[in-house]
DNA sequence: TTGTAAGCGTTATCAA
DNA sequence: TTGATAACGCTTACAA
């Protein structure tokens, strides 16, 4: 139980070398003879030696730590994208510190900080709680995703994109009438582009077309109500007409689609549905509803090259420093599903 | 850029004391007059001083690092726990490292050899990878959330308990054949109990029942097919009976209630279902439905407060080990929606 | 109440 | 190809 850890020193002893040959087998066993090589193998499975990287952080200054933070594991589209993130260890080792503000800023702010005492090398925000102004203020790497992103690098969906789609979509599904609602985005958080492509389409095709810019709540049932106060005014402003909507995240298609189905045992004629983000609900609901997909995987493949490359950089003896921030960009799927035609 | 880290040997010089005496002030304030507390207080504001936990975990040994081992992010059961595990730092302010299995076995043995080199204090394992034998065998303080807990201790809802809620919930609904549909679970798995619950409340009460025990696949698409033959199978065999339907969890008690609903329109009277998990899945679905909750907040909660006592009594200069892993039982709470009477 | 000095387990820098 | 020695930033006896 007690029994204190096999250390270099010990290794060194038991082999007649040095602390520094022993470090030299682990990080450049090149440097040693082949002969030697072997010896010190022999001694370390021995002496069931278990590598502490503690100690190689504070001589080296290097953790292989990233943090990450996150605004709940709520959503999907958030626990999916850490899922993404955290498969990346295969791929670059950094371990990851997670954390989940759930819209606290003082809390992420002390998370931060501590993040900073444990010297990672990096950062990933999803989190749109801290300006990118202040992350950029910590001096390490930082990555955000699909957040507000003028001081820092970043990787989000082509927005702009999704919302073209999904106009064109409904425009194919011979819609009298297209609608898009969501919140009223400031211009700088990415997800406004979908609000941006989805009227130039109605503008360029001439096509009737309504948005209704509202905040439908933070609980399921906030929700709910919202989206059935809307569906209200729907009925009585378009009774007849083709009403095609695209809906700002998949949570809140679903919520529709099962508002219609109660009142009406299936999707009626008269509405076809588009979500966001191609979550699981989207093929798991009472019918599975066409949507816009986000490319998590990919997402968060980039955002971990992006960091890495910016993370290696750093550790270069004259590292060169971004001058503007790059900023990736991912194409969005159409997935047609039952909801369009 | 490259301004060097400010140390405890920086604030010694610049207020007249010892490194000792900086230390102190962070460790153990008053130990010094109030007067030099100040003193290094000013001092630390002037140097603009940030902690650096790496040299406190050389050298004290406490690296206040946790390890997770969760299956995937995909399922709400395990981001919700993973949620709510990283709630408790708040309380007990231990930091996380996190990793998906991805039920990977090779992969999470690998990310446990490394999650010791950085000298974790302790570990939470809700994947069901690695025996509870191989976790034993590690020498820390582990828990196991609804996993195979032979050798670990653990916290788990009362699955039997489940269970029991389940078949009596289906008996107050007045159905004439009450089944169970789950995979064919060993003893040693503590879901299991839900199926010994369920039988003995059935058998209690002189009720017909079948168990459907059977793999049920492990994509949505198979787990649709696979329910989708099984409904099959119930309609030829109790045509006209009213069928209760135990579910083994939310995702699948959705599916169910889709394919019923894309079937008839509505949830016929020949059905009742209740799920499992309370997800909210159950509150999402097309219509809401009946579930046993697992409180998971209260059972994050326990398994912290029970790691973070196993680790603390670790620290002390003469730890006493449990003579036998500790399992604690949290409570199902029944939740009555639209799937039954 | 404060200080001295010896670690903690590696890596980095020279030198041989 | 190998070794001696000094870091890295903090804690912890033990002394004063």
């Amino acid at each position: 139980m007690k029994t204190k850890k096999v250390t270099f020193a010990d290794i060194a002893a038991y082999t007649h070398f040095s602390k520094t040959t022993i470090s030299r087998y682990f990080n450049d066993p090149d440097s040693l003879t082949l002969e030697n090589q072997q010896k010190i193998a022999d001694a370390l499975v021995a002496l069931d030696y278990k590598e502490n990287k503690v100690g190689r952080i504070l001589a080296s200054g290097r953790t292989e730590f990233v943090g990450v933070i996150i605004p709940n594991l709520y959503m999907h589209y958030y626990s999916e994208m850490l899922n993404q993130i955290l498969a990346t260890y295969e791929t670059y080792g950094y371990k990851f510190l997670v954390f989940a503000g759930n819209e606290n800023p003082g809390a992420e702010r002390r998370y931060l900080e501590e993040l900073m005492a444990y010297n990672i090398e990096g950062l990933i925000v999803l989190s749109p709680t801290i300006s990118s102004q202040e992350l950029a203020g910590y001096n390490i790497p930082v990555v955000g995703i699909e957040r507000e992103d003028q001081y820092i690098c970043s990787v989000n969906t082509d927005n702009y994109l999704g919302g073209v789609q999904a106009a064109s979509l409904l425009k194919k599904s011979r819609c009298d009438i297209l609608l898009h609602i969501n919140a009223d985005l400031p211009d700088l958080v990415p997800a406004s582009g979908r609000i941006r492509g989805f009227v130039d389409i109605c503008r360029e095709n001439s096509l009737a077309y309504e948005l209704i810019l509202t905040d439908l709540g933070n609980t399921f049932k906030d929700n709910c109500e919202r989206i059935s106060a809307i569906l209200d005014q729907l009925e009585q402003k378009y009774p007849h007409q083709k009403k095609g909507i695209f809906m700002p995240n998949d949570t809140h298609a679903n919520i529709l689609l099962n508002l219609l189905f109660r009142r009406f045992g299936k999707l009626p004629e008269t509405y076809r549905i588009v979500g966001f983000d191609n979550s699981p609900i989207s093929e798991e609901a009472v019918i599975p509803f066409s949507t816009i997909g986000q490319q998590i995987p990919v997402i968060a493949g980039e955002a971990m090259k992006l960091l890495s490359s910016l993370m290696e950089e750093r550790k270069k003896r004259r590292p060169v420093p971004l001058k503007e921030p790059v900023h990736k960009v991912i194409t969005p799927i159409l997935i047609r599903r039952d909801t369009t035609d």
